[in-house]
DNA sequence: ACCGTGATGTTCT
DNA sequence: GAACATCACGGTG
């Protein structure tokens, strides 16, 4: 039940507010970890400020330039991994960044990886819940209609919209209301 | 609970 | 060489 190729398509707001309440899953040699989607940000493209794209393409940002439906990572602080789901049609350069997840397959791999034991320190943050998916670097460009990581429908759940996370520099576009929450 | 700070490596100017 | 879509830790209340 992966969500298809045109799930990803359309536009990046829809996809971020969407993603919200879904199950993303990664399948690795160690096991399968998953959790439910709570928290996302839309980056939309060269209207958006903040996003890694409103200066042009790059080596970095190539993928984020092709079709929906892959894998956009990025190293942040110099120690942090955070996983983005393109989305959009090719050329059009938007994607959204999975913020938290409510754990739920594999928790105890989850532990392992994060080096801690409180269900909530595992998946509350961006490089956090990467690190206990296991994602690296090594996703970039991967496909989310693959095998070793994809995004299940799974719960409906009440979404509001606030402004996105540490995102100061962005000047006007640090107000925009892209930020998508499980409203509990 | 909140605040301040240090760690760390790419990318882009 | 600065900036960075963050986290963990230690301090204080």
């Amino acid at each position: 039940m992966k969500l298809p190729r045109e799930f990803y398509l359309r536009d990046g707001l829809t996809v971020a507010r969407e993603l919200v309440g879904k199950k993303i899953v990664t399948n690795l040699p160690e096991g399968v970890t998953s959790g439910i989607i709570i928290e996302t940000e839309a980056y939309m493209g060269a209207i958006d400020a903040a996003a890694h794209t409103f200066r042009g393409k790059t080596e970095r940002t190539k993928i984020f330039y092709g079709a929906g439906g892959f894998v956009y990572v990025y190293l942040i602080y110099g120690m942090h991994i955070c996983t983005n789901v393109v989305a959009n049609v090719e050329n059009v350069p938007e994607a959204v960044l999975i913020r938290a997840l409510r754990p739920v397959d594999g928790v105890e791999l989850m532990k392992i990886r994060r080096g801690k034991k409180n269900l909530r320190e595992l998946c509350s943050g961006p490089g956090k819940l990467s690190q206990a998916l296991g994602i690296t670097k090594n996703f970039y460009g991967e496909d989310l209609c693959g095998e070793k990581i994809f995004i299940e429908p799974a719960e409906t759940l009440r979404v509001a919209a606030t402004k996105r996370i540490n995102i100061d520099y962005a000047g006007e576009a640090a107000d925009y209301p892209w930020r998508f929450v499980a409203a509990d």
